[in-house]
DNA sequence: ACGGCAA
């Protein structure tokens, strides 16, 4: 997309990285550029605005995905005057979003802070009825978070540390982790020795909250945990004496907990009636 | 076709 002419981009420049999908808004007299890209190191979303004289580029992690979106919707379905500029944190980077003004209008400037690089900026004129500038982009960053789930692999989130989410700085709705409450984790702490396996057996120490499911002849365990390294989920297939787990940081729970919805929604007429009456809160493991 | 941010 963009017109990549000539291939001059090489080294960091992203411009060999594979494109998974591409689209284009138009906002006013802006153009932005929403495309998802990969590259050996992972994926990311690289978002341009573009108008006749200028371009500005914000690159926001695959796990980042998400969270904008709640975040656009939070400023498109918010009352009046009431929002307040929100950080979102994604372990390198930190992204701020704010809502201006002027005689042109309201936008939401979103810029992206790294230590690595110049700041840069977005900004999103709001439109002019009923926040449709805001909505229209919002609709996009909907279509490429479905989009991105057909093309995500099992190991996506755990073999991108680089991508880990971090913190919100405020709560602006129900699906946002609190990252102020309880202990919050610092980046440097994320970034500890990144060729070690998450967690071992023995340094879980679990938050009190565990579920059991059965499915046929399988049970799995819901475990919450934390180690040097963050908090994460453990789920556990238990067969007999043999147990398999898997590790999800939280980072990877929301983008887990819509891939799993998805499955559900294609697979409703098979699994209908068949309630969660088999689930129950069991104690906490002990370590 | 605007034009914001901010170095």
């Amino acid at each position: 997309m963009e017109g990549n002419s000539g291939g001059g981009e090489r080294g960091g420049g992203g411009g060999n990285d594979v494109e998974l999908v591409c689209k284009t808004l138009q906002v006013e007299h802006k153009l932005f550029y929403f495309d998802l890209k990969e590259n050996p190191r992972g994926r990311y979303l690289k978002i341009s605005e573009k108008t006749s004289a200028t371009r500005s580029t914000i690159i926001v992690p695959f796990s980042g995905i998400s969270w904008f979106l709640d975040l656009f919707n939070y400023y498109v379905s918010s009352d009046d005057h009431e929002l307040s500029s929100k950080e979102l944190q994604l372990d390198t980077k930190v992204f701020y979003f704010d809502i201006g003004e002027n005689r042109r209008g309201r936008f939401l400037k979103v810029s992206e802070a790294s230590v690595s690089r110049n700041r840069s900026t977005i900004i999103v004129p709001a439109g002019s009825t009923r926040d449709e500038g805001w909505a229209a982009f919002r609709d996009i960053l909907a279509e490429i978070n479905e989009a991105s789930m057909l093309f995500i692999l099992p190991n996506q989130q755990s073999s991108e540390p680089s991508e880990r989410l971090v913190g919100l700085s405020d709560d602006v709705g129900a699906g946002f982790i609190s990252g102020h409450s309880n202990q919050p984790v610092s980046a440097s702490e994320l970034n500890v020795d990144r060729s070690v396996e998450l967690p071992a057996q023995d340094e879980i120490n679990n938050m009190g909250v565990s579920k059991v499911i059965r499915a046929d002849q399988k049970r799995f365990f819901f475990d919450l945990g934390s180690n040097s390294r963050g908090h994460f989920l453990r789920i556990s297939e238990v067969a007999g004496s043999d147990r398999s787990s898997i590790i999800l940081p939280l980072s990877g729970l929301k983008q887990f907990h819509e891939i799993v919805g998805h499955f559900v929604e294609i697979t409703k007429d098979r699994i209908e009636g068949m309630t969660g009456a088999n689930v129950r809160t069991i104690d906490p493991p002990q370590r």
